[in-house]
DNA sequence: TAAAACTTTAACAAAACTGTGGCAATTATG
DNA sequence: CATAATTGCCACAGTTTTGTTAAAGTTTTA
């Protein structure tokens, strides 16, 4: 699954420019001319990195910026504002309501992508290193193999699909609601009871992979009455 | 605890710039001044940000990162390049070498605090965000863990939720019509006193928390009459 | 000082929540 | 086509959480 941009420009030279630089380094590109447009796309199809024009009709981008760090499900997604203005004014700004990077105008192709790879890396590593860790559990995302202390641990689909996404977001509490979506995709229906059943089995598979004796400590933590999260074991259990 | 960041630079004055900026920034600064000087800093103790100079006696910045990204335990250290050059070649190059960010010389001390905090929001959401700190208390939203003095705290839900709503509204006094407002929403049926329970429930919980003999001053205040309030302990008790 | 007003907290039953074996339906796999 | 694997759901059992009540403790008022 490719890995989905959102690029909101209201300058159309701009976002073919943005769009044809993104899409040569392999990145899907979804195009927003305003920022409201930009708001329901991104609620509609969850892009993993939104690059946002400062000034826009409507919304601006620093406005929008803003609306997304305050709703729990965007608080997140990575956002790169961009400029025509290069003073250090405007820069800081941008950062200190929340935006990840900043890039100036004129740029260069290559610098732009460079501050996408660098942000994607470091806010979804999944998607760029394709390897995940957390403690002693290791996915390989290109392989699916997954192992546990250097034992191979064997998952069905959706398990691993949900350890990736937890793995992710290690120590993050995800609710019944917000798994449905991120494993499940967001048109499907299906009982929230479901992911439990789904983390008793991944529990089952991760804390005891090995043929030899060993017991691994539970690496989940079932955060009653909110959802589910990874845990590092604590050193008394 | 507070956030670590170590800077290695090989020129005393652009040092003791950085240092100067960031601490008032309320960082705690180490400092090193070459490469080799900083990776042991770093394999000892464990900054939480590092910043190095493109240019360094021994192991210049781009080297010591290349290394950093090498090894497993420092993978995911955030890392800042800082370079006299500002061409977008070594812009580019620093990016695509594994730094998460990159500023050229001239920068202003605003800029360095504004990126620092960036990078830090996105590698470690834990330290910048859904945060809420009273006193020795600290209640992170994203992974719904309580700790007093460093020590972790169970809660229920209802507890919690209280709690939280305690602590986004530091000293103030709240009704119990408004706490059951806030914690419980407003067109639910529960009497008043249930508050109480509630109260004496989470002040159990949080003024003893750990196992060690430690007693805990109460954080919160009782208003006779009025509600409850979280209150920051005087010297007497 | 006694009564009144208010708060704390133990106890308990009801309600809510979670873990998991089992089952049927569906989907791969050989 | 037969067999195995995966998936979603139900239902029961076991826990934890929650709201109420009531008794006991404090503070204020008259």
């Amino acid at each position: 699954m490719a890995i989905k941009i959102l690029i909101a420009d209201d300058e159309p030279n701009q976002l073919e420019l943005l769009s044809f630089n993104l899409g040569k380094a392999g990145y899907e590109v979804i195009r927003a001319e305003d920022g409201q447009q930009a708001l329901d796309i991104i609620e509609d199809s969850h892009p993993d990195l939104v690059i946002l024009d400062w000034m826009m009709p409507h919304i601006s981008g620093i406005e929008l910026c803003r609306t997304l760090r305050s709703r729990p499900e965007t608080r997140h997604l990575p956002v790169i504002l961009l400029s025509a203005r290069g003073d250090e004014c405007d820069r800081t700004l941008g950062l200190d309501i929340g935006a990840d990077d900043y890039i100036s105008k004129p740029f260069s192709p290559r610098e732009l992508v460079s501050r996408v790879t660098a942000l994607l890396r470091r806010s979804r590593p999944a998607l760029i290193d394709d390897v995940l860790e957390f403690h002693d559990l290791v996915l390989n995302q290109t392989t699916m193999e997954i192992t546990r202390a250097d034992q191979p641990v064997a998952l069905g689909p959706k398990e691993c699909r949900l350890l990736a996404i937890l793995m992710e977001r290690p120590g993050r509490v995800l609710s019944r609601a917000q798994l449905l979506d991120l494993v499940w995709g967001h048109n499907v229906y299906v009982e929230e009871r479901t992911v439990d059943v789904h983390m008793s089995r991944l529990r089952k598979a991760i804390n005891q992979p090995s043929k030899n004796g060993t017991v691994y400590s539970d690496l989940i933590r079932t955060v009653r009455g909110s959802g589910y999260a990874l845990k590092a074991p604590s050193d008394s259990d």
